[in-house]
DNA sequence: GTCTATACTACGATAGAC
DNA sequence: GTCTATCGTAGTATAGAC
């Protein structure tokens, strides 16, 4: 009952906030009372930040694979490290695009805006992470520039991939489609490593 | 008073979404009674979507300046398109990163997760000028492109200056910075304009 | 562990005084 | 136009039955 109210929060939360959530409607969508809740997390806001930690792991796991994957070899040239960039990139994309990050990127959008706790606990378990293994990667690549401009280049090329999902119902007025489709997702993944390659090889040598 | 309403709602409906907003504590921040919402706005909903107008008129007018600027004389080179297309994305950069953005953008991004009339009318009034706009400067640029692959990498060069904003909390931290300074946000700036060169300096000519 | 019953608070809408 | 008073509804929390 714990998982099913937690899963049935994600929706709840994501959709209509904090405030806005009911907690009997959360509870009515797992078949029990509310009371549940009360007895499992203590409260509404307990089972917000237990939602925050559900989300953040279920997101760590589901990034686990590429990050393992950037960050088992070395990285020998300027050359891997970009494509290993652009890997990590391409994955993040399919996941913004996807239907499960849908639910979580509600979730986490509004905590943006607003970050409580909540934000602290997904921060430092889904996104710490993969922002200690992008950096190194950003480095690699592009050498010529300061650390500082290491990390905001590296937070723009990440934006675009967050803007999928976080400015999602724009992209599809843009697209001019109701919906993306497979055919538009390739497209955006696609122009997505252009840009990356464009960026990330751009440099003193070729840019003096 | 109708004035005061609007911008105290913008501010209650960013923060707690649509549900989570009090009428009362709206009213209550105008020094006024909850019925002169219901007097002015005809109730709840009314307020929201007169809200949404009414940041959409302020994005509209916000931007109007750098839309009109590269609207006015045609397009000659591609480096022309190039220069005028890093002029508004930093005009858009510099948006993101005030302090007027940060209230519009707590309500937009909550609909642009689940769009309702509301966003109809945001993105009809503030957002498809600026679209309008962007798309032949990027056709211009990149005329070697599809015009889907226009489109896509229009967003996408896009969605780099709204992480800035959709994903601030998480920038922040990647900087290691408890808020943005004058000197992160020049050089956020910078290198968003270094990667628009880039993205669109990049073509058949220079990557066969 | 889970649900029922209940207490309490706050919401939005509305009618009517000024 | 604006405010006060009031209504019905819906929220959370808690205690106690099962």
């Amino acid at each position: 009952m714990r998982e099913a109210l937690l899963e049935s929060a994600i929706d709840h939360f994501g959709r209509c906030g904090f405030e806005g959530a009911a907690t009997r409607a959360i509870a009515a969508d797992c078949g029990t009372a509310m009371s549940s809740i009360t007895y499992h997390f203590g409260g509404k806001e307990g089972l917000y930040l237990a939602v925050a930690e559900h989300i953040a792991a279920q997101l760590a796991e589901h990034h686990r694979d590429a990050l393992e994957a950037i960050a088992v070899t070395p990285v020998k040239t300027r050359e891997d490290a970009i494509e290993r960039l652009v890997a990590v990139l391409d994955a993040l994309a399919a996941t913004m695009l996807g239907a499960k990050a849908a639910r979580w990127a509600r979730f986490i959008i509004r905590e943006q805006q607003e970050p409580t706790e909540a934000f602290d606990r997904i921060y430092s378990i889904a996104m710490r992470p993969m922002t200690e293994a992008f950096i190194p990667l950003i480095a690699a690549a592009r050498p010529d520039l300061s650390d500082r401009e290491q990390r905001a280049s590296g937070f723009l090329l990440f934006g675009q991939a967050l803007a999928l999902r976080a400015g999602r119902a724009s992209l599809c007025r843009v697209l001019g489609l109701e919906h993306l489709d497979a055919e538009a997702e390739l497209l955006l993944r696609r122009r997505l490593a252009t840009h990356t390659r464009a960026i990330l090889s751009a440099g003193p040598e070729t840019l003096p």
